[in-house]
DNA sequence: TTCGATTTGTTCGTATGTATT
DNA sequence: TAATACATACGAACAAATCGA
């Protein structure tokens, strides 16, 4: 047994996982902003007292992930939620016919609330919590397809306010990242079929006993941190969800 | 104008992309069965002319897309359809609990007919090619939760019959590359809402006018070449459909 | 428009570590 | 133990894209 000393509790990353999760780490913190260029490869290098290339394999992987963007002769970025390769990344509803829009979206209500213990598990946190609960519905060529029921921890999104909500500019996505630094990398959707209830079915314009597509998306940010829990109903007369496990445009 | 020569219909890729396509190439081919082991890295770089680095660039975007399988000491090797990490990969069904088990498949039909106008674009072949048609019941914890009817192009399968069909061992995929050299390396779903036909509704023990997810399934081997049509029908009463982008578990 | 500085992209080479057989 | 194969890390050189002077 040479390496006897390894047999500590430490779990001994290679380097560059080292640095990825010092980049990560700094991203979480807010240290760059969304949009904003992080070090040059070889500022970073100097710094983290590393090669370049042990530089670039962290960033590969950060890039691999959606969370930085790099762009030849310009710099590394912060992976914004405006660009539209990212849009549809998060937004998987698409035409019968293959179309593919972005939706209008519309804000039916909007209030603060206790949290029930629904979400102590989805949300990580504590029944009681203080949480938003928005409701949206969405339309795509004018027709009303998806209704949206939103919760967050008030506590991630200080002044948010149906104003803010209402007025904004963008995705929701992009709201949780430009106002309040909270950057959506991943998602979990568990998909089934049911009738709606009576009201939601009345929004979508379908007959009650009419099959929906529910939708039921945790967000995640860095570290796996849930952020967001979100029901969403579909109505599937002109529209599918596309599910496309590898459709990396960029490799 | 520096760079005139440039303007030629030639796309040049980089040396890595390149080597990326001549093996994708070979694998196509079937030069290397699934399961094996490919050349080692260093041989690869001789028979190529390449630096080591530039094969290991090739191979790593191989095996970010689950065509190879790296593993230190042994080899790299084709992917196949029978590792637990794969399995999952391709069957997106899981328990409401958070239950994830393979499930038991049963075949209640298969036939060989000509392809109406419907596979037309979906498989790229022509209307009257010879198709086998197959329907599958799937079960879970012995219940019945998923109808399958599955469309493959005839020509791609020789010497495939109900006896061999049935009597596989392990998934479909599994079948489709061990005795035909046919790799599924990607699918496209498409998901929506629907109630099922009254057959498929007694199959699956849900009443007539029940919900139900409808799944549109294509399956693609390499080079975008597309290899499959299939059709589920999922009850969702005690399961759902999971999609997790971006569960790459080795990372 | 041109040029130079900066930044990422590609390719090569080398050395050493770690896992497998 | 030795040989083999992949994994990590370093360094260097040049190409290509971008941007501002």
């Amino acid at each position: 047994m040479a390496n006897t000393l390894a047999a500590g509790s430490l779990t001994f990353n290679p380097l560059y996982k080292e640095v990825k999760i010092r980049i990560t780490r700094s991203l979480a913190a807010g240290k760059w902003k969304s949009g904003e260029a992080i070090p040059s490869e070889s500022r970073l290098a100097e710094q983290f007292n590393v090669s370049i290339g042990t530089i670039r394999k962290a960033i590969d992987e950060l890039v691999a992930e959606r969370i930085l963007l790099r762009q030849q002769g310009r710099g590394t970025f912060v992976a914004t939620h405006t660009e539209d390769r990212t849009l549809f990344y998060f937004f998987h509803i698409v035409g019968k016919d293959g179309s593919r829009e972005l939706p209008v979206s519309e804000m039916l209500s909007f209030d603060k609330r206790k949290a029930d213990s629904r979400y102590e598990a989805s949300l990580s946190i504590a029944r009681g919590t203080k949480i938003f609960h928005i409701q949206n519905l969405l339309k795509l060529a004018g027709a009303p397809v998806l209704f949206d029921e939103i919760t967050v921890p008030a506590a991630l999104f200080p002044d948010l306010d149906e104003e803010i909500f209402a007025q904004r500019d963008g995705t929701i996505y992009g709201l949780y990242q430009a106002r309040y630094g909270i950057n959506v990398i991943r998602i979990i959707e568990r998909l089934s079929a049911a009738s709606p209830p009576p009201p939601v079915a009345a929004l979508l314009g379908l007959r009650v006993t009419a099959p929906a597509l529910m939708i039921r998306r945790v967000a995640y940010t860095y570290n796996d941190t849930p952020v967001e829990h979100r029901v969403s109903w579909v109505s599937t007369e002109h529209h599918e969800y596309l599910s496309d496990l590898w459709k990396n445009e960029a490799r």
